[in-house]
DNA sequence: TTCCGCCGGGAGAACGTTCTCCTGATCGCC
DNA sequence: GGCGATCAGGAGAACGTTCTCCCGGCGGAA
């Protein structure tokens, strides 16, 4: 006999079944099956059940639900609210989850200098995740990228992967969401054409990224349709803000500089104002700018910046709506879904002046 | 005899500690003992069960644990990544509760536009967390501010609440963690006099959220300590900019304009930029202009705004740490804490001119 | 050689729920 | 009035773990 609580009223302890039972004067098995509304008691018994659960605030115990059934309705989410773009993302996926009764476990490496490095805290984080057996993960592309062995730890348990701007070999069975890159090239190289601009660059980001290397070859092929026009590539290494403001220097302070750049993202194209402004180069008379993703303050630079728009809140839907579906039904084919982008047209591209030509 | 499940290989099924025993030859129990290494059982055994679990990729099941303790180990958190400070926010809850081995269940009301309003939102993402049995919440203002007779499902059952930026009656037991108000208030008052200013007008926040009334009462008592200063405030009706900046109109191209602005808020900051340039209002030459938050774009306005910085890294840790200090413990008195801000001067306070005088 | 004590490890209850199986009562029909 | 059908509701196993209790074997001392 080992009792190992007799009281009910345990510190923390919440209201159980049993409770309910015993003022419903029924078995705790009748309050499951009426909660539950599987078989339909006696309409009296019914209602003397549902009251007294109201009586007492019950509420259902997910913990154990997840233990029987080994699904625990949470989604782990790797993905910190790291700037506008990502925040929407996770507005997205918070939505998406919360219309089908998901919850969102979101969990990160922990920047802070790594002055309590325990273990490798990107897995220490993983396991966190899988001890509250979660129904499947969302992960961002820094991750994904330089900790994929990690990744193993999910695909290895068949748990179901969503990788946003990222995608990872077949073996890992990790479905992707991101933006149409084709699409966003093609838009950016015939606006900046129809502009009459013959001299493009674009300023590149990290090759580490799917995103970075997959938005560089995406505008190298829909330039190249355009046979008239010079087209050249210029990648910013990964690092501080400082070594994307000197290349952006070397490429404007060159002989033949182009008439318009292409930054990778917006956060590059405010660079590349900042440079012109040391420069002395007029945006966009001397020089049009397109950005990618449409920051918060792509509209409040001066000028508004030309960008392509991502759909960063749909990305974060879809991301969800995958792993909900992929949650139950075992080896599905991966998908990898591509949303349209759209060009959001503002004041920083403008037409070639005849001069410059 | 109901046997659900004979086979252990059931879809999302994991590893028990049952299939490690029987990997290992000893049963389940002595397994449990060694992997929580309570007592010193024989080396051999103990290195044969290891071995096994490590063979089997075994994680412990917490939702189990949680079942018998009544623990979670996770906590929920009801703030959105909102914008630059509430991101900062959400990183240091995120980081205090990773180093405790905590995890964040990151949820809010659903903002779009309500066309899935199955019930109150509010009290539909309240109810995902209770039964998930987190250990305590995080509340962010908005949240406590109007949902406050929901804040009462935690309450009643003796969760551990947390506010930020906000405070509610002592019969909700809440601690709460913020921003040294009066503090900030006395820097800004203290800066703007001795550069002379001798009329400054706060646009406050909307008197609804804690924090909007403390900072002006805050602002009101310290502009009192000089005699000297003519001080008025106008308060924001909550909505949208267009009225702050009919506001802020009518502040500035009134007869006796005043010399210095003390914005609530880093954003109201920015409208004051925007009215200012329509009015070609010089800033700081004609008019100083000092927000409250520092947010990343304060010091890409141009001028760079002088700016109250909240330590909202800080916030977030403090409040992490409150939360996980108070589970379990029960029946502390609440706390509330207030952290240190900062003055950072920038380049849009500048000396009264004597003419202006 | 017998008894005591110690130690490794197993059996089984308990946590809160779901689900299957079974009991017992009520009712209608011949 | 007896018999089968129907239906409400209870007993109890199972999920994966922790923890208490107990059993069996071994070593040492009388």
């Amino acid at each position: 006999m080992a009792k190992r609580l007799s009281n009910a009223s345990a510190p923390g302890r919440q209201v159980s079944q049993k409770e309910i039972g015993e003022l419903a004067g029924v078995s705790q098995a009748t309050v499951s099956l009426v909660l539950a509304g599987r078989k339909v008691n006696s309409e009296e018994t019914r209602e003397r059940v549902l009251e007294a659960a109201r009586q007492l605030k019950y509420r259902p115990n997910l913990l154990v639900h997840g233990m029987q059934t080994g699904k625990s309705k949470a989604i782990g989410v790797m993905a910190p609210p790291f700037d506008y773009y990502w925040s929407r993302v996770l507005y997205g996926i918070h939505d998406t989850l919360a219309q089908n009764d998901y919850v969102p476990i979101t969990v990160w490496p922990s920047h802070s200098g790594g002055h309590y490095g325990y273990e490798t805290d990107e897995l220490a984080q993983i396991h966190r995740l899988l001890d509250r057996r979660v129904d499947g993960v969302i992960l961002w592309p820094p991750f994904a990228a330089l900790f994929s062995e990690h990744v193993n730890e999910f695909s290895s348990r068949d748990l179901p992967i969503v990788l946003i701007d990222h995608t990872l070999p077949p073996s890992f069975q990790a479905d992707s969401v991101g933006s149409d890159e084709r699409m966003g090239a093609r838009l950016v190289a015939q606006h900046l054409h129809s502009l009459g601009h013959r001299h493009v660059v674009h300023i590149a980001g990290p090759s580490v990224t799917a995103w970075g290397k997959n938005r560089r070859r995406s505008f190298e092929v829909e330039s190249a349709k355009f046979p008239d026009v010079h087209m050249t590539a210029q990648e910013v290494p990964p690092g501080t803000a400082e070594q994307a403001s000197e290349l952006i220097r070397n490429v404007l302070s060159g002989s033949d500089r182009p008439t318009a750049i292409y930054a990778a993202s917006d956060g590059l194209a405010k660079v590349v104002y900042r440079v012109s402004a040391e420069l002395k180069i007029r945006i966009p008379d001397e020089l049009s700018v397109v950005g990618f993703a449409d920051h918060d303050f792509a509209a409040e630079l001066t000028p508004p910046l030309t960008t392509v728009r991502q759909p960063a809140y749909e990305i974060g839907c879809k991301a969800a709506e995958i792993v909900i579906k992929a949650v139950g039904s075992s080896h599905r084919k991966p998908a990898n879904v591509e949303l349209p982008v759209e060009l959001i047209v503002r004041e920083s591209t403008a037409k070639v002046l005849a001069t410059r030509r």
